[in-house]
DNA sequence: ACAATACAAAGCCAATTGGCTAACTATCTT
DNA sequence: AAGATAGTTAGCCAATTGGCTTTGTATTGT
């Protein structure tokens, strides 16, 4: 049943709210080299894993990331079109577009900006 | 490379969660045509000033809008380098996932390595 | 000078976020 | 069967978010 109380958030807001922390950009930043299970996800970051865990519905309920359960495990994987289609809305509304990779080091490597 | 661990990060943060809102990203859209004030942004939403006036906070502390003063307006425009920041960090994570993608199909060509 | 305009500042409020602990379930491993 | 492992669920808490109203200030128009 369709639950009417609770306010509908776009899959774009959603998205948009998984990247904006560092944990959870970390944790793409690792899925990108292949799948992991939480526990192993987690060991990285002095945090609890219970806390851990919520970074990870974030990121699911972004659509950013797939999980399955394997036995006792929960895989994590990236979701490879969740990124194209928040990349895609930027892209929207940034010029030039052709010529961003050229310039991205150049962002990042300021520091003073 | 792009340096994840540098102050920058957090502008990341504020600059992510500024997008993950519709107002804002509204905002950002009617700003691509070109800039304008405060009151006149707020017109299509139903919502109080000062309200918009948090939202048009969020987009500058996020570094997505520059703002200045002119007479009595606060004049909004959209900083283009912000956008190409952001979409920045993505893309690096899409490239990877793309050049993943890449080895995987050599390997099924090749067949062995 | 005075009114209207365009914010700006302050404070209230409910809901959400992001952390924690404790207790519980399910699945290996031995 | 028992213990270790890997979550999962529930509840607590402080801080933040995103809305509101009210009041104040600076600029512009008449």
């Amino acid at each position: 049943m369709a639950n009417f109380n609770s306010p509908m958030q776009s899959q774009i807001d959603l998205g948009f709210h998984a990247l904006a922390d560092a944990t959870r950009r970390a944790v793409i930043a690792r899925l990108h080299q292949g799948e992991a299970a939480a526990t192993e996800l987690a060991e990285p970051f002095e945090m609890a894993l219970p806390s851990f865990m919520k970074h990870l519905k974030v990121l699911e309920a972004g659509g950013l990331i797939i999980t399955r359960k394997e036995g006792r495990k929960r895989i994590c994987s990236l979701d490879q079109k969740a990124l194209a289609r928040l990349s895609g809305w930027i892209n929207e509304y940034e010029k030039g577009w052709q010529n961003r990779l050229g310039r991205m080091d150049a962002m990042f490597n300021e520091g003073d900006e």
